[in-house]
DNA sequence: TTTACTATGTGTTTGGAGGACGCAAAGGCT
DNA sequence: AGCCTTTGCGTCCTCCAAACACATAGTAAA
C-alpha cells in the first residue's frame, strides 16, 4: 500500500459515545457543548480522536472520561459511520459506541477545558446536533431496545439492588409499552437472571417492595420477551 | 484538532469482507491469496483501503468486486477492529463486513492483479490467516447464526426459488443442529415470509418438492426459532 | 384504633405455539 | 405391481404466556 497516495492520505479515526440512562421516567443521553471550531457552542456527543498507540475501544473509555468524568461503565461498539462528508475538516471515520449507566451516576458530570458544558437530555427533546450525531443517536436507541429484549443488559441501568417494579419501569420506558405486573414478574424470575436479596425497600408510603440483584453483572444473551 | 499532531498522524481506514455461502452442506467463506508485502502468499479476507472520496460502505462493495468479481450481494457492517498493532505497517483500523451470497454465484471468481488467487474454504478447515482475520471470521460466524435466527436473511443464501428441505438445510448447516421436517415447515409457513410459487422441483429421484420464494427480498427482523 | 388508600406479592384460568410422532402421497427403480 | 425414498399433512400433548382476581403490607387520615 502506497502511504503517500492522496487517495488514502490524511484519514482520521474518531470515537463518539451515546451514553444512555433511565431517569425520571425518561431515556436520557449525555451531550457536551463543543468548545472549538467548527460548530463552537453546538451540542454533540462526547467523543474525540483515537491515538495511534491505543485501541479504538480504549480510546472510547478515555475520551468518555476526559469529556464527561464518567468511567467504568458498560461500553459496546455500535456502528462505524463512514460518510466522506460527515466531518468538514478532513476524512474522518467515527466509531460509535453505546454506553449505559445507572441513574445514580447521573450527577457525576465534569466540565473540562475541551467542552463548555455537559448535560443530560431527554431523547425525545434533543437539541440540534452537529455532524451526523443525530443519526448516531437514532441508531443507538434502536440498538438499546434490541439489547434490552435479547440480553440482560438491564443490569447496567439499575443500581446493585432494585425492586421488580423498578426493573419493569426500565423496560416500559425504553420499549414504550406497558406490561402486566404479574406476568412480568413471573417471566423475569423464571429467567433466573436475578435473585432476591432478602431485603426490602424502606421509607415508602405503601407496601415496601422486595429488593433483587442480578446474579451476574456481565453481558449475557437471553430472550427476555 | 491539530492534524499534524503525531498522536493522530498517518491513520488508515480499511475494509475487510467475510463472504459466506452455503454449499455442499458446508458454510464456506471466500479468501484471497495476498499478492504484496507483507504476508505475500498468505490467505486473507478480501478487502482494501478506503478512498477519501467514498463512503466506507461503498468501499466495501468496490473492494469486494475488485478483489473477487462478486457484486450486488447482501452486505452488512459487522464490527470495527481497532487494535493498534493489527497491521504492522501503520495504524490501520478495519471495518469488517459480512456478505452473503447464494451458492449459484460461487463460481464467479475472478483473479486480479492484486491477488494471486481466490478460493472458497470450508470454515471448519480454514488455513492460517494473516493479520487478525481469523478473529474477524469467528465473529462473523457468530453474527451469521444470530442473523439467521432473528431475521429473514436466509433469502440471501438461496436462489429465487427453493424448496423447504433446501431452506431447512441452510438452517441446519449454519446452526449445526437438526430440526424436525414437519415442525420446521409449519413454523416457517406460519411466519408468512415465504409463499408457494405453484411450481415443483424437476428431475428428482423421489417425490418432487414444492418451490417457494421469499415474499420480500429485503432484511426484516423476525424471530425464527 | 379503625378505616381508607395505594402499591406490592401470589394464584388461577385459558388459549396458542411448538415438540414428538404417525401416516399418506409422489416420484423413480427393479 | 411392489419397493424404496423423500416430501407433504394432521394429531396429540405439553408448556408458556396473556388475562384477570384476590390477598398483603405499609402510610395517612378519620
Amino acid at each position: 500500500m502506497d502511504m503517500k497516495n492522496p487517495k488514502y492520505k490524511n484519514q482520521g479515526i474518531h470515537v463518539d459515545m451515546v451514553v444512555f440512562t433511565v431517569d425520571d421516567k425518561k431515556i436520557k443521553t449525555l451531550l457536551v457543548q463543543r468548545g472549538r471550531k467548527p460548530f463552537v457552542g453546538e451540542w454533540i456527543l462526547p467523543g474525540g480522536a483515537v491515538y495511534n498507540d491505543e485501541s479504538v475501544d480504549f480510546a472510547a473509555e478515555r475520551e468518555l472520561e476526559e469529556k464527561t468524568g464518567l468511567k467504568d461503565l458498560y461500553l459496546e461498539q455500535l456502528h462505524t459511520f463512514g460518510n466522506p462528508k460527515r466531518d468538514p475538516r478532513k476524512r474522518m471515520v467515527s466509531v460509535a459506541y453505546l454506553a449505559l449507566v445507572d441513574k445514580k451516576k447521573v450527577s457525576i458530570l465534569q466540565k473540562t477545558s475541551k467542552t463548555l458544558d455537559a448535560k443530560w437530555f431527554d431523547i425525545k427533546k434533543l437539541p440540534d446536533l452537529a455532524f451526523d450525531h443525530k443519526e448516531i443517536v437514532r441508531l443507538a436507541v434502536k440498538s438499546l431496545r434490541k439489547m434490552l429484549i435479547y440480553s440482560n443488559i438491564a443490569y447496567t441501568l439499575l443500581p446493585c439492588q432494585f425492586t421488580l417494579p423498578e426493573l419493569q419501569g426500565v423496560y416500559e420506558i425504553i420499549l414504550g409499552e406497558k406490561f402486566d405486573r404479574r406476568n412480568f414478574r413471573r417471566k423475569f424470575l423464571n429467567l433466573g437472571l436475578i435473585e432476591a436479596t432478602g431485603k426490602r425497600e424502606e421509607g415508602m408510603a405503601n407496601r415496601p417492595a422486595n429488593l433483587y440483584r442480578f446474579k451476574a453483572k456481565k453481558y449475557k444473551a437471553v430472550d427476555i420477551l
